[in-house]
DNA sequence: TCAAAAAAGTGAAACGTTTCACTTGATAAA
DNA sequence: TTTATCAAGTGAAACGTTTCACTTTTTTGA
């Protein structure tokens, strides 16, 4: 490995000129500046990020913590935060849930965060933010100055869906609800129910866990109850994806036995046979929102803006009766 | 920032034998170690992660970098790759390309690194790779000693997909390839030419780039043509989905009047009507190969096996006469 | 022509670890 | 009792940067 002593050596001149010539720091002639940066072109060489960042105290690097790869969810969000970061001088590094999540953390290898994994635990987060350490949240409603919570305006979504399956006269309403620890799928179902509520009407409600084959089992047991819901509402699509499957199997068809609606439009849910209702977000924009708000706080402190993301209600074939509202693939 | 100086203070003792204390090395008492240990918990402290790799040139950590997050392709990938790390004591870091991926790289931030990403250019590769910086390559088919290329055994998929297409009849063909500096690509069109030849079969070429778009403009482009081949093979499922797009806006129906073969396997293409025939490989076992590989190349310098990934090829409707494969969605 | 100011460059400390070479005191062996 | 061995612990150097405080050289302005 190069260092920065031998290029100073081969320039003929002091480390700290040749550090200030490779920074553009301090005050170098131009001549000496050309001849250090001949000399680490020479060399191939290329500074130590470790030693740097130890003196810097400071990583020009934001991470983003998820719990996993999977569910081609994450993945529009990801590239909406990297389309962001590509316009910064930040680099971007994304961490897979693990024991070692939790130490990359504490051991502030990056300069602040973004996370999506409800896996860390809320004293966590509050302990290790800071304003050197600003976090944004994708996945829960904590906050504080250094703490921002991004979070998907869920109720807007499920009014709307509420309403289309109201006026429709479905009202014996069911709800699959996501993973229990989940913010999302708590407050869609809270929203569900008031809604209901509201109109004087009550839902049963179903445990799932985001899953399809979740959302494939729990409708097996409602089949096997005696009285079918006229409509439910799957916490995901996944879930309502799978629900959707179990109905084929017993032949039973959405909406005209049951009508069904999920959330977060993942690509799939416009193929299925029937395409299915639900409720979408840009997740781009979503993941774009979080970096710019953390990267704005980085550069200029500027305070967190808590602030909720749209989400609208797309009407497809399983739950829109009569004339079929068909979107091209 | 409490540092180990604060935890040696606080227990009474030396920085080396807080140090030892920490990491469980040197010799040291049990009494000593306990009280060490107390502090350091007391004080929340956390060793700095730059001072630690710095001094210990290592990071445990492996790199994966990718060109971008989108296309529901790498995710399985990285799930392997993860799947693997999970048991060992490295990390795992994805970094999306950009300029700060070859600092990333050149900046010796990780112990290894999986390339997905055919931007990097080979010389940076060979420059790089090392005993003390092993790759692995899942893009191209650069390969020494501290290089290993792990690549799908394109040919074999492709040699399935030609005998089903020929033996069912369907002589006349065309080939849409993916993005011109596409490994992946040309290993695709060779065998399929190859295969062509021996049977005395021509092949007409056109260029595509991997997108949905370029399949659907593709199609256009050859039914503007007079004549129609009778089958058509697409160097991955996105172009084929695109193929069939253009083929049903002009009520052409695959196989009927061009039968359709995709690559990848990726999750839509079941889902599509008609569902695509294609070519599938396990790529969480790619993934898993990979960091296999690379983990154990770095823990007892295991020398890299060049290997390839199995593929096989798919049947389904798309290119399928008479009686219909359905597979269960 | 001379002092003052600016430009160009230097040496050494610091960032927070780990670890080598060493000291101290106790225990065992002769 | 003396010496050798061992366990427990210490001080300081090293990893590769950046940057502060300083020196030397050149330029400026009167």
């Amino acid at each position: 490995m190069t260092t920065i002593r031998d290029v100073a050596k081969r320039a003929g001149v002091s480390v700290t000129a040749a550090s200030y010539a490779l920074n553009d720091t301090g005050t170098i002639g131009d001549a000496t500046r050309k001849r250090v940066l001949e000399a680490a072109e020479e060399l191939n060489y290329h500074p130590n990020a470790f030693a740097r960042h130890l003196k810097n105290r400071q990583t020009l690097t934001i991470g983003v913590f998820i719990s996993r790869f999977g569910g081609s969810f994450y993945e529009e969000v990801l590239e909406g935060i990297h389309s962001v970061i590509l316009d910064t001088d930040y680099e971007l590094l994304v961490c897979p849930e693990s024991r070692s999540t939790r130490r990359m953390l504490l051991h502030r290898q990056v300069d602040g965060a973004i996370v999506f994994d409800s896996k860390i635990p809320d004293e966590s987060i509050l302990k290790l933010a800071s304003r050197r350490f600003p976090i944004v949240l994708l996945d829960r409603a904590l906050q504080n100055d250094f703490v921002l919570p991004l979070l998907l305006d869920n109720a807007q979504g499920v009014r709307e869906a509420f309403r289309h399956l109201y006026e429709q006269g479905f009202h014996k309403l069911a709800f699959v609800a996501g993973a229990a620890d989940s913010f999302d799928s708590a407050e869609r179902m809270e929203t569900f129910f008031a809604e209901a509520e509201s109109h004087q009407l009550t839902v049963d409600v179903y445990q799932g866990n985001f899953t399809e084959i979740s959302g494939y089992e729990t409708a097996k047991a409602i089949i096997y109850e005696h009285t079918l819901p006229e409509a439910v509402f799957c916490a995901n699509d996944q879930m309502a994806i799978g629900f959707l499957r179990a109905m084929r199997e017993h032949d039973l068809s959405a909406p005209k036995d049951i009508a069904v609606v999920g959330f977060d439009d993942i690509p799939l849910s416009r193929y299925t046979q029937p395409q299915v209702s639900t409720i979408g977000t840009s997740r781009f924009e979503w993941g774009a929102s979080a970096a710019h708000q953390l990267i704005d706080f980085l550069e200029n402190e500027t305070p967190f803006q808590p602030q909720r993301i749209p989400t609208h209600f797309l009407p497809r074939e399983s739950s829109t009766q009569k004339q079929v509202v068909q979107e091209k693939p």
